[in-house]
DNA sequence: GTGGGCTGTCATTAG
DNA sequence: GCCTAATGACAGCCC
């Protein structure tokens, strides 16, 4: 019937050797900041345990502190109920208590504190043990009623201090919690626990709780009961009586899995011992745990009914690899932080446990950038509250480079405001951008002349040139810039006009009305006139070098002349070239424009595939946490009484086996249970 | 009259 | 050393 399992402890330790390689490689890249954990596996390992257990801490802080909030808001209600059934009111101005119209009831002095009635809330206890009310009686009868108001830290000491002698039984047994390990106060009233709890299979000491508890409900109906003596439960106990179909809410659920996944604060990996039916397991006095071999849960003992509703699945073949339903990325989300407290410290079966495999997601999402999702913060929020402030950082950390835009189109957010905008650029009378030919901006549309306004395409005495569109096949005046390097040259930078705007240029010069000749180009055309140049504008500026030479070689040109000529030349080239050097500036501009659009798109994207990544994850930890509980609560000792999840934590081992490992056992303790199982193994095969 | 945008020109630098 | 392209700076023109 009992099966056992070897203990598994880490296979790669490093040997000498290896050692000495993980030292020399390290002392290779020490220069690079690299640390040694860069090669050596354990301590890698090591270093990530660390963190774990840092980060475990935390959570247990925020726990601490989620619950206390909870317990506070509880009592506070509690107490406004009191209040409301003793026939008080709540002053609207003042908030304080007053009388229903003016009278309180007659069976209760105004300064204690009123009886609980008996259709209290299901979450206030009706009970109270004989002694604890009566030290209550005492303390009630001399305190004010605004002295119920009193903490819980100070109210949960008293407790303790007046629980029963018996109780302490109970304790050590159940892991009582004290008020520092907050838990909801819920009491297991008979008229509130389930009657298919897997409780009913009572141990003595349950029994025992089970009597107290129907003291506390005898006292209750005495009328002595204040609830702020009511007796703490056994923590399983408290979980047992909400079960799934209690009256609790969202909160109190999550608090009870943050209760049942309390990682145990030992390894106990590797302590194993197979758990074949109901009753085999061995009890947490014997330091030894069970196996969950596949799953055999206990079934329902005797006449036991139990409505916890496993679903078939979940008895027939439980592991705890993570369900991968609706999961299509890694998480980054610890299960095993969650789940097993010593995961992090122990030996470990190598391959693919829980915590290796998790440690592959973690690899995985660091791996895909995705660090800053920081889950390891979203596991211990609330649903959606980590990643959604998680979100704003984002949104505020890219916006650094946006110049603090938001939202819009692209266009709007840098370049249409200012004097950069292309679109001013024609605006606001580019006038050399167009081609006259037809009126329409015409840059970058196919390949073509360079031809701006000031264009040399003026020739307003016909006889100026007869290369209309300037063309010129020397490499000076032929604009087809084509940047190799970037493809803004493809970009369409005929930058259209705004509605309802007609272009300057068209305005300015339509095709039947040739553009004025202004500025020095006029000028220099008169002086080549005054000086009696032979040679066209076009001729001086467009010609190439060869052809340049030749015609001032073929001309007997005086000293003026030729200077002239160099200096049309030289401004004629010099300004197709400030054109084409704007030009080229307008395309960068565009170009980092789309760049900027195509980002955001890319940011958006990828801001909602994290959302949806972060989704998948809450309904992951959802459902693996939800799994846990159900197979946890299901276990029975050899008494057929339920594991405390304060001294039991399930692992699941390489090959997929689910294991009951006790949380305080030392890794001695572990090794000398091992042989022993070992052992008894031995002995069942012979 | 003023400001902004466009364009041409100059000066400079690099190839 | 000369030529050319590229580019910043400046001024003029236009709206």
């Amino acid at each position: 019937m009992m099966e056992t399992q070897p203990v598994r402890l880490h296979g790669n330790n490093p040997v000498n050797g290896d050692l000495d390689l993980i030292d020399v490689l390290w002392r290779q890249d020490i220069d690079l900041g690299v640390g040694k954990e860069m090669f050596d596996v354990n301590l890698r390992r090591e270093l990530e345990r660390e963190r774990e257990i840092e980060l475990q801490k935390e959570r247990q802080k925020q726990k601490d502190r989620e619950l206390l909030q909870a317990k506070l808001e509880e009592q506070r209600r509690r107490h406004e109920q009191q209040w409301m059934a003793e026939n008080f009111m709540r002053d609207g101005e003042t908030g304080e208590w007053v009388p229903m119209n003016g009278r309180r009831a007659p069976s209760q002095p105004l300064a204690s504190p009123p009886a609980v009635p008996q259709n209290m809330s299901p979450q206030v206890p009706n009970v109270a043990p004989p002694n604890v009310t009566n030290m209550g009686q005492q303390s009630m009868n001399q305190t004010s009623q605004f002295q119920n108001y009193q903490s819980y830290e100070t109210g949960m000491p008293m407790m303790n201090s007046s629980m029963p002698q018996h109780l302490s039984v109970l304790e050590n047994d159940y892991h009582i919690p004290t008020s520092n390990q907050s838990y909801p106060p819920q009491l297991a009233s008979p008229s509130h626990q389930p009657i298919t709890s897997p409780l009913h299979h009572m141990s003595p000491e349950q029994s025992h709780l089970q009597n107290y508890t129907y003291n506390q409900t005898q006292q209750q109906s005495q009328g002595n009961y204040h609830p702020q003596e009511r007796m703490p439960q056994p923590r399983y106990a408290t979980q047992e009586n909400r079960g799934y179909g209690g009256n609790t809410s969202l909160e109190e659920t999550w608090m009870d899995l943050v209760n049942i996944l309390e990682l145990p604060s030992n390894d106990s990996a590797g302590m194993v011992n197979n758990m074949n039916g109901p009753g085999r397991m061995m009890t947490p006095q014997n330091h030894s745990n069970a196996l969950i071999q596949n799953v055999t849960m206990p079934t329902p003992i005797n006449n036991t009914v139990n409505t916890n509703s496993f679903e078939p699945q979940t008895r027939s073949n439980f592991t705890s690899a993570p369900p991968s339903e609706g999961c299509s990325s890694p998480l980054e989300w610890n299960p095993t932080s969650m789940l097993f407290n010593g995961s992090s410290t122990g030996p470990e079966p190598s391959g693919g446990n829980l915590t290796t495999q998790v440690d592959d997601i973690l690899s995985n999402i660091i791996d895909e950038g995705l660090d800053d999702l920081n889950i390891t913060e979203m596991a211990l929020e609330d649903a959606g509250l980590g990643s959604m402030q998680m979100l704003d950082d984002a949104s505020s950390e890219s916006g650094i480079s946006m110049g603090g835009s938001s939202g819009g189109s692209p266009s709007q957010d840098h370049f249409s405001e200012g004097a950069m905008s292309p679109y001013d650029g024609m605006e606001g009378g580019a006038r050399g951008g167009g081609d006259f030919g037809d009126g329409t901006p015409d840059f970058g549309k196919r390949p073509r002349k360079y031809n701006f306004n000031g264009g040399f395409n003026y020739n307003e005495n016909g006889a100026e040139s007869s290369q209309s569109n300037y063309s010129s096949s020397s490499n000076d005046t032929d604009f087809q810039y084509r940047p190799s390097s970037t493809n803004h040259i493809r970009h369409n930078h005929s930058y259209p006009l705004q509605p309802g705007q007609e272009p300057r240029e068209f305005k300015k010069y339509s095709i039947t009305d040739k553009p004025k000749q202004k500025g020095p180009h006029c000028r220099d055309k008169k002086r080549l006139e005054d000086l009696k140049v032979p040679l066209s504008m076009d001729q001086i500026v467009e010609s190439p070098v060869e052809e340049f030479n030749e015609i001032l070689t073929h001309h007997k040109l005086s000293e003026s002349q030729l200077q002239l000529i160099r200096d049309i030349r030289r401004r004629g080239k010099n300004k197709v070239a400030a054109q084409n050097c704007r030009k080229r500036k307008m395309d960068v501009i565009v170009t980092l424009e789309d760049e900027m659009t195509q980002l955001k798109e890319s940011r958006e994207k990828l801001m909602a595939e994290r959302q949806m990544i972060d989704k998948q994850t809450r309904d992951m930890k959802d459902k693996y946490s939800a799994l846990y509980r159900e197979i946890f609560l299901s276990l029975r000792d050899e008494h057929g009484r339920p594991y405390d999840p304060a001294q039991f934590s399930l692992q699941q081992s390489s090959d997929g086996n689910v294991f009951l490992v006790p949380k305080n056992v030392t890794s001695e303790e572990q090794l000398e249970m091992n042989k022993k199982i070992k052992e008894e193994r031995d002995k069942d095969s012979h």
